[in-house]
DNA sequence: GTCTATAATTGGATAGAC
DNA sequence: GTCTATCCAATTATAGAC
């Protein structure tokens, strides 16, 4: 793994484990085994950081949503099972970003929103009543919600579903809804 | 007003609109009209800040719990209603101390614990089965989901839902588990 | 109860050696 | 491509005047 890489993964992890406040410079440079001249080498600022792991998370959310556009199952299923956490790659550098989004980090709200975008426009076009498929995209980011707090250590605060006990209730919102 | 509520308010709103990072003593002196000395005279540390604003998030939460479970539309309607983003005083201490359990302070985390898991218990005993508990209280959180992202500015980051579009789900949901 | 001044520390970033 | 040394600004917190 890269350098570069190496460095990204370690400011993720921080800033999931630990937030903002605790996410410097030579927390991250320590964890990847660098020291900050070498972190600003590759990041020649703490946005440019950030600016990374955005990128990061865009391109995760490219084969995230094209691979729900592909699903078997049908996009809102693969939506709500995908949201639940695993502790992957997507769902890393997700939860990550919208803490920087919660940040007011205008490059990462600006993420948030594409990707959920997207999202909604999958689940649209697959359950056409527009409520129905508000209400699968609220799943989707009440489990992120549920990651995000307690850090991850301890995702979802101990009151965890998983995907098996969730997708009766997605097929009967799709049911209900008339798909 | 009291100085002490003014220096909360500020706190809290600070935190709402730019994140832990740009929260300093300072910013939140100054918002709330007083020098830091000031402050540090009402919260010593910064860390009194937090604990003054969970202790503010825990008797409004005692409040809503205590409306919640006296509601006539019922627990599961009162929540999904009441978890769409108002910008009141309930609204604003639960994000702020969200991020506060995103930044992994312990007392935060403590804190939406227990009053998720309050919650759920109220949900659960109208709804019986546990999937669609843990679904209704999902949206909920999702709804909380959408309001931190974007700041308190645009919440929802556009793409909002009202409570209209969202009691008919949340009947449905009730109704198919048979209730 | 609130202010000013200031101490102590940390954080982000630069310069230049290797 | 990575490291050490260093600078400057910002941040938390203290001391003591009013």
């Amino acid at each position: 793994m890269s350098a570069r890489d190496a460095l990204l993964d370690a400011y993720q992890a921080t800033l999931l484990e630990q937030g903002q406040r605790a996410t410097t410079l030579s927390v991250v440079a320590a964890r990847a085994g660098v020291s900050k001249g070498g972190l600003l080498y590759h990041f020649a600022s703490k946005e440019s950081l950030a600016e990374g792991l955005i990128a990061r998370l865009d391109e995760l959310m490219e084969e995230d949503v094209a691979a729900m556009r592909d699903a078997q199952e049908g996009a809102s299923r693969y939506y709500v099972r995908t949201s639940v956490w695993t502790g992957g790659d997507f769902d890393l550098a997700f939860v990550a970003v919208a803490q920087l989004a919660q940040e007011s980090h205008a490059g990462a709200q600006d993420a948030m929103r594409r990707g959920r975008q997207q999202w909604l426009e999958l689940i649209r076009a697959e359950v056409g009543e527009e409520a129905t498929a508000r209400a699968i995209l609220l799943l989707g980011d009440g489990l992120y919600f549920d990651a995000a707090l307690g850090g991850a250590a301890e995702p979802s605060g101990g009151l965890s579903i998983s995907p098996e006990e969730l997708m009766p209730i997605v097929d009967r919102l799709l049911a209900a809804s008339g798909t």
